[in-house]
DNA sequence: TTGTAAGCGTTATCAC
DNA sequence: GTGATAACGCTTACAA
């Protein structure tokens, strides 16, 4: 082994570094440092004076090697780019932190073969337990639990037969929700009450007089379903049916070609729930080309809060996700799940209605 | 060692397994799946049927270990929910998956302290590299090069004195430039041309006819201080002055506030350009609610073209800049950082000015 | 061309 | 309480 002259500058000092200076071997210097009860105090010190001395700091692929934990979560996510996942991966990253966890990062852009792929490449860098969002549902859950990875999902998507989401859209709302709940799921997953909260968004709606309300939908990913579901049990409890169905792809473009579609026919509603602030603003966007005054002509409103919501003319009225929380809950459950096994659990935390300008009494 | 009955199912494939089902030793499937030339044909594939047949994968912390190399890099992000450090992080993440190398992820939220402490953590997990974002001219140049990890930033924020962000709003442009260049800088650095960008923007409203230009900056970071810069820049070349200037802390409330001081008074722009397309939203939400029209009473112009910008009300107009492209750029500089050292490099990329609908002429 | 053996930096299991 | 010593899974001289 080539080594420098200037050894002790070059090279971080190694566990040996420190047994040596403080006379006594490595064994003891783990246990020392680890906080082994059978240390004597004096032993103790010596060797972290020893190791604050050298700068010394474990070299932790050594102690993952030797101890079969890395240490370290995989997050798989749609896209960083993407303000909500972003959002929900700030508190992913913050709570694995407190815990002293690393967090590898990949980004799937929604394609199946991608998602494959990091998590292989997860599973190569023996990652604790991974958390996959945004509603993986092609995700293979075998392998994963095969290959001794935990798992925590936060928006699962079912893996659903083509005609899902129309179903979702025709079938009675109850049986629509069954068959949405019915499909296989993750062991461990978490995410936003989206039934609940999106009949919160339709009683708004009601509470203002509207009665011909329109839905922005985002395919056959579940929130999209459930809060399509969710519209339309909060209408069936009013007496009314939706005014008017469309589907999107969750994006701004996708939502201002929704709403144009909806808004240029004769059947115009006149208010409006998008699937999310994207598919919101996007609305919105059309509503203006249109010609058509927010909230006078259309009360719109949206879903997640994200930042910029606040800020849109008008200011946009949403039901807030507690997207940090969410990130949060998620390492939380994976937590668990490292050390045996727990229970399985379906998580769903409240979202929260905030008015904003963008919805109205109906004129 | 204690060994399951069904050690073949619970255990995963080491290379002596390998080794064995081939009739090898361990160094020779080294070779033959590492693509050492001096393997027989015939050895080689018997290796490589076996590991196939053991569905093996290398232990990649063991590799690391003996390879002294672990195929990570470390991103330390201000925050993976800013959606400009968000798209930039697609692209890092992008890249750096093309050469088969991990992105472990943290969050400086802009705190030093946080910035430094997960900067250890990086180091501690043995990172081969580091690429730090969103200026964090406070992280200690020194002890990462010490501690033997290249580093790439985009976006250097210079260690400046206190007065630095006024200097660049009342020296004259020549020689605030000079100061906020002076400062130390890191090896190797990426960004935007702020400069010249900015002077694009302005150029823009210039022809526009109006004279009554306004800027809100971004305090002392770098690009703040560069398109201030280049703002003035550009209008002494044309012969006029600031009209007014601002100061924000970069975000969209910040934004809104800067603008409603601006407007509030008797000296309001008839033009405004924003730090960044955030500040400039905020400003647009400031003229709604000061029942100014845009762009007919004001024109406002901001820098990055984030997806909402082209959906906001009206449309904003925007210098684009090449995030994702940034992102790979630092990936790719980091790569030649890592095998030996390359020499210093500061690559600037151009924006580009994107008209749409927040920019008129001069009523 | 291939095998042997040492080594990467820890931790865990024994003894003492 | 502490020290040897053997793992952990892989790579790489050095021999053969």
């Amino acid at each position: 082994v080539e080594q420098s002259v200037h050894a002790s500058a070059a090279r971080a000092a190694t566990i040996k570094d420190v047994a040596r200076l403080s006379g006594v071997s490595a064994a003891t210097v783990t246990r020392a440092l680890r906080g082994h009860p059978r240390v004597l105090p004096e032993t103790r010190r010596r060797v972290e004076d020893a190791a604050q001395i050298l700068d010394y700091r474990p070299h932790s692929l050594a102690q993952a090697l030797a101890t079969g934990a890395s240490q370290t979560i995989g997050l798989l996510l749609p896209s960083t780019g993407d303000r909500y996942w972003g959002e929900v991966a700030v508190g992913i990253e913050e709570r694995a932190a407190e815990d002293g966890l690393a967090v590898l990062l990949a980004n799937s852009h929604g394609e199946v073969s991608r998602a494959e792929r990091m998590l292989e490449l997860f599973l190569t860098k023996r990652v604790d337990g991974v958390i996959v969002t945004g509603g993986a549902g092609v995700v293979d859950l075998g392998r994963l639990s095969r290959r001794g990875a935990p798992a925590v999902f936060i928006g699962w998507d079912p893996v659903v037969e083509a005609g899902a989401a129309e179903a979702a859209e025709t079938l009675p709302p109850k049986t629509a929700l069954d068959l949405v709940r019915s499909s296989a799921r993750p062991d461990a997953e978490v995410g936003s009450d989206d039934l609940s909260t999106s009949g919160a968004a339709v009683r708004h709606l009601l509470e203002l007089g509207h009665d011909r309300i329109g839905f922005i939908g985002a395919g056959a990913r579940e929130s999209a379903m459930l809060r399509l579901i969710g519209f339309r049990l909060a209408l069936d409890l009013a007496g009314l049916r939706p005014w008017a169905l469309e589907r999107s792809d969750g994006s701004l473009e996708g939502g201002r070609r929704a709403a144009e579609r909806l808004l240029r026919g004769d059947r115009a509603p006149t208010a409006l729930v998008a699937y999310d602030d994207l598919v919101a603003i996007g609305a919105m966007r059309a509503a203006h080309t249109l010609d058509l005054r927010v909230p006078a002509d259309l009360s719109i409103v949206g879903f997640d809060d994200i930042d910029v919501a606040a800020f849109v003319e008008p200011p946009l009225t949403t039901v807030r996700q507690p997207k940090r929380e969410l990130g949060r809950l998620a390492v939380s459950l994976l937590l668990e799940r490292l050390d045996g096994t727990a229970p399985p659990i379906y998580e769903r935390r409240p979202g929260k209605l905030v008015v904003r300008e963008s919805t109205a009494r109906r004129a």
